[in-house]
DNA sequence: AAGAGCAGTGTAAGCGCTTACATTCAATTC
DNA sequence: GAATTGAATGTAAGCGCTTACACTGCTCTT
């Protein structure tokens, strides 16, 4: 291959092909508009000078960029990882690019990453959660820009959701470990301040407390970073108190398998000596032994269904559906049953 | 906050500020050329008017985007995660923005998201490894658009890398395994093909037996996606011979936990039946019971060290340094000692 | 057979920014 | 004090593309 000395541009498509370039331009982007003949002559001008259209350039006149953000918490474990590539897939089959930026759960820094995002052309924006600074919607109103939430369901939030009911399949999944017999719970949360997900699963955890009768302000709860250095730790802590828990229910599956570690640690076994239970169900939730009991929740469906209804709100200028997708507990073996 | 009707461009701060576009421009990217009372006045007309520059348009006039490209074989398991986020990070701190594709390990997809980034305009690749159609460099290099291969480290290749050398060290951790008496070794590795940090652990695992005077060619190996269910799969197989393996070796620790579940199934315990060792040191290694043994590779750093000289390829301030990283073997109880 | 209608194509006006070059003016030099 | 210098700022020419609008030469109407 010869090293081109400069990237061609429409013009030079333009002239080889001899036509506008308001032609090849029409052949690119709205080929029907072209007879087949002239398409044909621009089509091979395009690929014997090896054209590739000006991404800044096509930016700037169309005023689209094709281009979908997201912001995720982190990147650093599973938890988003097989939502966002479904996402990202469907974007794809779209015509879209996916732009991912991770926020470190930091509001802060999830603000920068947005207006980055903007400042890049996105067209749209998934965010995870709804919890955030109003400030933050009024400038996206501003320029227009669509934002879904997903991984949470607020049906009358008045924006957009994808995602499952967090409050309710925690309140579920309680359900079932009081069914079990258990009546010491602890909880090993996510930071609540600033996530809406952590916060909903603990109230779900209250309220299933409270409908059967407990006293959900006696619970146990530590709050700490998704990380399984600190289920670990928290769980150690947990189990020093003066009345053991009999379950320790785990904010996500990250904090769960970082508990079952804490346990193992103290020699303690699972589920004989305590149950734990965790959310989410990503794979580490299935390699640890005992396989850990959990929320199941529908990633890849989810993803895929932000990424329809996300495109559908930039191109239709639709105000965007909420979607509810739905979760299941999932029983695994980490979740004794004391009634037996 | 009111709704404004348009975004504002430069020239409405320049209006406001009262100087010109070029003066406002200057303010944004080189502040040190614009004396301080002009600049403060500018930066307050910027304030209030919520001003943010338009990608596009600025990408069209600087020719830079200020966007390094990634691609990564996959985002489902963690193999590239911490690597990745750092990279990102330190792309963040220097002003760029991190576009992520995934190729699925399929050559031809990963073909097409080059091109997609550079459509987009990436300033710059990150690849992993260096296997791929020359045709592929020689496009890119038209085009001017450095590369940096991470994950591999080939000083001799013309190209630069930033990564460790994976058949010296899977060659160290064979040579550990082998001074643990081990003699009968099989091989669970990833598709060789197109990827050349597997075959050279395949390699770097044939020169150990080679050197220590056990024949290479008659190490069972068995060739397998890198995901969890293969790895247990593919150890059901190989403790299905005639003369069982007293340690499977893995590719990576993705298969080295689906091996540990494998050899669990089947009821055999690790490493009293069977030893096991993967490759990459990701956290899935250390919550496993028993923890596996395995190379550590040191992630973050060769994320941040390939932003780095990534964009010093970029900004022309280098041709692009080879760097070396050291991966280490990282003894754990996956690994049993024979000779004990 | 003249006009209407329309498909196919061309013309040219931006899109919002960066930056080379031009201009201004105060400080410095001789 | 005139000339020189250089820092601060302004002017305006693009960057490569899309698209509103204009134009051309058909085929239909009536």
């Amino acid at each position: 291959m010869s090293d081109l000395r400069t990237v061609p541009t429409l013009d030079d498509v333009a002239r080889a092909a001899g036509v506008s370039t308001a032609t090849v331009s029409r052949c690119l982007n709205s080929p029907e508009r072209v007879v087949e003949q002239t398409r044909k002559r621009v089509m091979s001008a395009v690929e014997a000078l090896g054209y590739t259209p000006n991404f800044g350039a096509r930016v700037m006149a169309a005023k689209r960029t094709f281009t979908i953000g997201a912001i995720i918490p982190t990147m650093e474990n599973a938890i988003f990882a097989r939502g966002l590539q479904a996402f990202q897939e469907e974007l794809h089959a779209r015509g879209y690019t996916l732009l991912v930026a991770s926020s470190a759960y930091e509001p802060k820094i999830e603000e920068d990453q947005i207006r980055a995002l903007v400042a890049r052309g996105a067209d749209g924006l998934l965010l995870i959660g709804q919890d955030r600074d109003p400030e933050i919607y009024d400038y996206l109103k501003a320029r227009s820009i669509p934002v879904l939430s997903a991984w949470v369901y607020f049906p009358n939030s008045g924006r957009p959701t994808v995602g499952f009911d967090n409050r309710q399949s925690m309140r579920a999944l309680a359900q079932q470990v009081i069914d079990f017999g258990h009546r010491q719970i602890a909880l090993i949360s996510g930071i609540t301040k600033g996530n809406d997900r952590a916060a909903a699963r603990l109230a779900g955890l209250r309220d299933a407390l409270s409908a059967n009768g407990l006293d959900p302000i006696a619970m146990p709860v530590i709050e700490t970073p998704y990380e399984i250095e600190n289920g670990a730790v928290a769980l150690q802590t947990l189990m020093q108190a003066d009345t053991r828990p009999t379950v320790v229910m785990c904010g996500n599956d990250v904090l769960a398998v970082g508990a079952l570690r804490g346990a193992r640690d103290l020699g303690l076994s699972v589920p004989e000596d305590v149950s734990i239970t965790g959310f989410d169900d990503i794979e580490l939730a299935r390699i640890v032994a005992p396989q850990i009991t959990t929320v199941h929740v529908p990633h890849r469906e989810m993803g895929r269904k932000a990424a329809i209804a996300l495109i559908d709100m930039v191109e239709k200028r639709g105000t965007g559906d909420t979607i509810e997708l739905k979760s299941k507990v999932q029983l695994r073996d980490s979740l004794r049953d004391l009634t037996c």
